[in-house]
DNA sequence: GTTTAATGTAAGGTAAACTTACATATTTGC
DNA sequence: GCAAATATGTAAGTTTACCTTACATTAAAC
């Protein structure tokens, strides 16, 4: 009985040319000689009885037979692509790459790596504080900590940690500073932003303080250090109280308003839907939610 | 550079091996032995530095990793397997296959072949008259002539010609038979069916007589050769008036009723709509639909 | 415990695939 | 319009990847 299918050589020199229009060009992606590619090609013409290319003028064209073939090939030759290199990485050992935003990583995260060191000393985790959204189709980061509503399509996300958000002074700051009872209070007040004005407008909008116009120059804008501005009593930080526990239990912090805030907003590990998570980041993975479920210690 | 995918030979072998679970009857499949077959496995699994198969007693199983790729590799050799078939099919130069009913066969293709073969002799054509529906996704089929309302889901339907029914008798019956002027007339009848008394019920309830309850005993039951027996003046038939054209005009039939009815089913020449046509099915296929636009002839 | 039926490994053979070399065809440039 | 440049096509010879043969290993069956 004859084979069901002609050789794969031959099938990978013709789909290769199909996609370059060229022997040549085919010949150097596959790293042999254009002699090859022609014989393989014409070797396959002869197993399908079917003339697939045609010489025309000094480069060749497919027929009408090829590129309906050639289009078939294609997407299985895509199939065989994706599926190596998705084992590839599924096995790679290599570390952990988790994007985070710039606090999180910072005042969550780093503070709780020793413990996952302890439990899985073989792991290496590299954790990328990132400003910018990174996308996590980039085939070197396994895994993202994102601040938002919990949706993201093509992504699976699984709730850390709360993200009620709250102004926050220090002690010495709220002793000497003008009164800060109700949430209007704040206008009079040295407002500290480390990302920009939306915070700030957003929470006092839902707070019923409408119609606010904070310009830019209502603002300490110290990047990624509004919350040590806090702590020395240069004014009120808008922070996600969640992250500024061993402050507040310290008494570094204080909630002049309190916790009352009821914006949708959580952090949460979001990984892709459709891409298995390598070992070592599965490990990670399951580590975070347990953390996250972990009372919080003193320090 | 390292090429991007592993040799060919290697992914096949696995993704036998892996269909089978068993390297002796990947082997058989591929008619090489079965240390051909573990050795590609082995480099397979060197290449990408990963296990995909463990002795599991004296068989093998699938790792994790293996799976999982394997899963991927099927998707595309069948991809590949599938190109290869549609390939060869298309060009296939064989015998056009037309499936249709016996009536249509008979009746309006075979008179017209002649012309057909006239124009192209080198395409020969099959016409299988079957009397039950015949699944286009047969692989010896190009297309069908089905009856009916022009909607198959998968299908393409293209009009051929109308479907009209009407109830005929010869000239010589109507004469010594009951007067026959008016639809409920029908009952007092010989009524000659050759596929089931579906059509004449339906008919007569469309013509406003309802409720009638014919038993198979109202019928002369001759499968096929309905028509045959009303020319020979043994009753009254329902036929499609498109297809007693010759007979109408030669006065071997009349039409006692005229042709009134507005069941919206008609002859249709359907084809996949996921194939294309092979060359000599084109041809056919153009030619059927001009010969549907043709005027009737004399005969 | 011997037999049987599977997979694994190593050494050597062979055919498929590749390279080299030359032929052919068409566009480009002068 | 002719030579040079740039493609592809073909044939003969060489290489190497793949396969076979032969033996080892393992576990299930009897």
């Amino acid at each position: 009985m004859h084979p069901k299918l002609p050789s794969l050589t031959a099938i990978r020199a013709f789909e290769t040319t199909a996609r370059h229009l060229s022997v040549s060009q085919a010949a150097a992606e596959l790293n042999v000689t254009h002699a090859a590619v022609s014989q393989q090609i014409r070797a396959l013409e002869e197993w399908l009885g079917v003339k697939l290319m045609k010489r025309v003028g000094r480069s060749i064209a497919l027929t009408e037979s090829g590129a309906m073939y050639a289009a078939g090939l294609l997407n299985a030759f895509e199939g065989i692509l994706d599926a190596t290199k998705q084992v590839k990485a599924y096995n790679d050992t290599g570390p952990v790459n988790v994007t985070t935003t710039p606090t999180f990583a910072s005042r969550w995260m780093v503070p709780r790596l020793n413990r996952f060191r302890a439990e899985y000393p073989d792991v290496a985790v590299r954790i990328s504080p990132e400003t910018e959204l990174v996308d996590l189709a980039r085939e070197d980061v396994d895994m993202g900590v994102r601040y938002g509503s919990g949706e993201w399509p093509g992504l699976v996300a699984e709730r850390i940690i709360g993200g009620t958000l709250a102004p926050v002074c220090s002690p010495a700051y709220l002793a000497k500073a003008p009164p800060l009872e109700k949430p209007s209070d704040l206008l009079k007040h040295n407002l500290i932003d480390d990302s920009g004005p939306d915070e700030w407008s957003e929470w006092l909008r839902i707070m019923g303080v409408p119609d606010v116009h904070l310009d830019s120059r209502s603002f300490f804008t110290i990047k990624h250090l509004g919350h040590q501005a806090a702590v020395e009593g240069q004014g009120v930080f808008m922070g996600v109280v969640s992250l500024m526990e061993s402050d507040l239990k310290a008494g570094r912090l204080v909630l002049p308003l309190g916790p009352g805030d009821e914006v949708p907003l959580d952090y949460y590990l979001v990984t892709r839907e459709d891409v298995p998570l390598r070992t070592p980041a599965q490990q990670f993975r399951e580590w975070i939610l347990e953390e996250a479920c972990r009372p919080p210690e003193e320090d």
